[in-house]
DNA sequence: ATGAAAGCGCTAACAA
DNA sequence: TTGTTAGCGCTTTCAT
């Protein structure tokens, strides 16, 4: 029987070591890089690998216990522009420490998300990056913190990025950015320039970060003493869709508002569409506040005031505190913060 | 000695075997599925697994030949919206036909690519799906053909997705998209409103995507009989930034244009701004136009006339592809078309 | 139904 | 400087 078909099979250190006339542990020794081999011997061993078009197999490597360590990021949907920079600060950062790098997208399916991790401790990922916000139910905690032991204890790291954190205790990395913070200051800006009725576009009633923004959203009315009013926090998703739908529901209720905080800047993108179908002027007739500063925003017409939220960073830092650590059981928990962009969008009302 | 800090050295199957009272094949066969296992052995070796947090190593797995499928992809930036979606089908099908994803931005650095894809020789990765436009030049071909000629001897296979093909016979697929034809679409709609004098704000100068759409500018003018001023042509890349400087730079050498066609949306979101900034209605002053139609092209104001591209199908398409076939030296060519989808920001002119 | 042994491709400790 | 031998953690014959 001949070869199988598709190809020569992969030559192994063997061959290597046949056509070079040596062991194979001199092959590995030329290979493996500093170590005294006789330059005759190097030289005809580089020409077998050369011949051979030979790499070494790297899963066999890593049994051998010398493998290129591997990190593992988990998010929603890679298309989202902010799970995009954040992915892209992680992948960056995990190159540059010599990791490579495995991705999943759930699309917000929970048993995908810890099939995927089950896979990476299968792997002996050195950490695993959880990406982006999540209710933070019971039954998250419950899960993450499974999640987290069974990691640690296969001499791995969790990491949440932008997700809630667990009780005190876990072997997790939590890495944050101020979403109610970020919340407040902008909506606080916004009251300040006069508006008292300020609709609310927010995700999940139950996603943590819809939930933070939220929060700030209720505490800067607060603490001007303004009363929010219940009827203009609308719920939906994170989705230029979802912002366009909720305008236009919240424009058919004839709901009185002066200025329009979105809890994304796809969503205020979204709305602004709709305010401007519906004849509207921004800001002159309204005013619009974004979320998440991505580039687009400076592009909308008018450029939208929103909150800068340092999302590469937030990846990049990801992975050097997963990275920098031995496994070990402390808990450890950053928040970045973030501020206000002012732009066009927003003005005083008169 | 105690155990090595941070953390229990995860357990090996001789561990499970041990703790079970079973040799190690047994639990192997136990957790290997179909296999005739008495229940009672089971039960018993499935508690030890679930007793120890027991997961086998996927690369040891791999060695002995059972592992995990691996497919890699390389792509410039995930930030681009184009980029992200081809991503993001890429991840989606290759998690449904249960394959690992590994990633790697190369920002543009050839030797990162090279050095990529090498590594991904060694993982055994089953493709290899390099993703977006390049410069096409011999350089690019030789050093690309190698790396498929590489892959392909080490049973694994190159894809190019929106990437330039390469001569014939070369080990690889491509799946590309048709630039030359939707750019010949849009800016023969363009020309039927009327413009004559069209701004085409370009990519880099040797960029095939960039090229491709360039030449379809071209094209379309000759087919209307219409002379394209060379003066109209400008280069930059593919960012909003570009977009931005090179419409203030056409503002300020004060070119005589009635319409502008950008070589992508982001370009084109850079250029509206510049034209809003310089008092300019669009589309009642300058007609604009786009490339790529990613979500946010419609909440721009005007929403954007653009070409559609289905990225998403495209990835999902390449993933199929190299994975559908053995890795054979036949190549393999797929054009996927587009469409001019009108909106808003082209006006006839009067 | 189960265990012992060989082997996957590699590295490393030990000899020579 | 180099080869031999013993692993790494797993699967899979081959016996029993």
């Amino acid at each position: 029987m001949t070869r199988k078909s598709g190809g020569a099979s992969r030559s192994t250190i063997r061959d290597v070591a046949l056509r070079a006339g040596v062991s194979a542990s001199t092959v590995s020794r030329v290979l493996g890089g500093a170590y005294p081999v006789s330059s005759a011997t190097r030289t005809r061993v580089m020409r077998a690998v050369r011949d051979l078009d030979y790499v070494a197999d790297a899963r066999a490597k890593a049994v051998a216990g010398v493998g290129t360590p591997t990190l593992a990021f988990v998010l929603e949907d890679i298309t989202g522009p902010s799970f995009a920079h954040m992915a892209h600060g992680v992948e960056r950062e995990a190159t540059r420490l010599g990791h490579l790098c495995l991705v999943c997208s759930t699309e917000g399916d929970v048993q995908h998300e810890l099939d995927f991790v089950e896979m990476m401790r299968a792997q002996r990922a050195a950490a695993v990056i959880l990406v982006g916000g999540s209710a933070d139910t019971p039954e998250y905690r419950e899960r993450t913190r499974r999640m987290a032991d069974s990691l640690a204890s296969a001499g791995s790291r969790l990491v949440l990025c932008g997700r809630p954190p667990l009780g005190p205790g876990a072997p997790v990395t939590v890495i944050e950015y101020d979403n109610e913070g970020g919340a407040y200051a902008l909506v606080a800006h916004v009251l300040a320039q006069g508006h008292r009725r300020i609709l609310f576009l927010g995700g999940k009633p139950d996603h943590t970060t819809a939930l933070g923004r939220e929060r700030g959203y209720l505490a800067a009315h607060r603490a001007r003493g303004v009363d929010a009013d219940p009827a203009l926090l609308l719920h939906g998703d994170f989705t230029r869709d979802s912002g366009h739908r909720l305008m236009r529901q919240a424009l058919a209720a004839e709901l009185e508002f002066t200025a329009v905080v979105a809890a994304t800047d796809m969503v205020a993108a979204g709305a602004l569409t709709a305010l401007h179908e519906a004849g509207l002027n921004v800001p002159g007739d309204v005013s619009l506040a974004g979320y998440d500063d991505i580039p687009f925003a400076r592009d909308l017409h008018p450029a939208l005031t929103t909150v800068h939220v340092p999302y590469e960073e937030l990846g990049r830092l990801a992975v050097r505190t997963a990275l920098g650590r031995t496994a070990e059981t402390r808990a450890e928990h950053l928040l970045l913060g973030t501020h206000v962009v002012v732009r066009d969008s927003v003005r005083a009302v008169e």
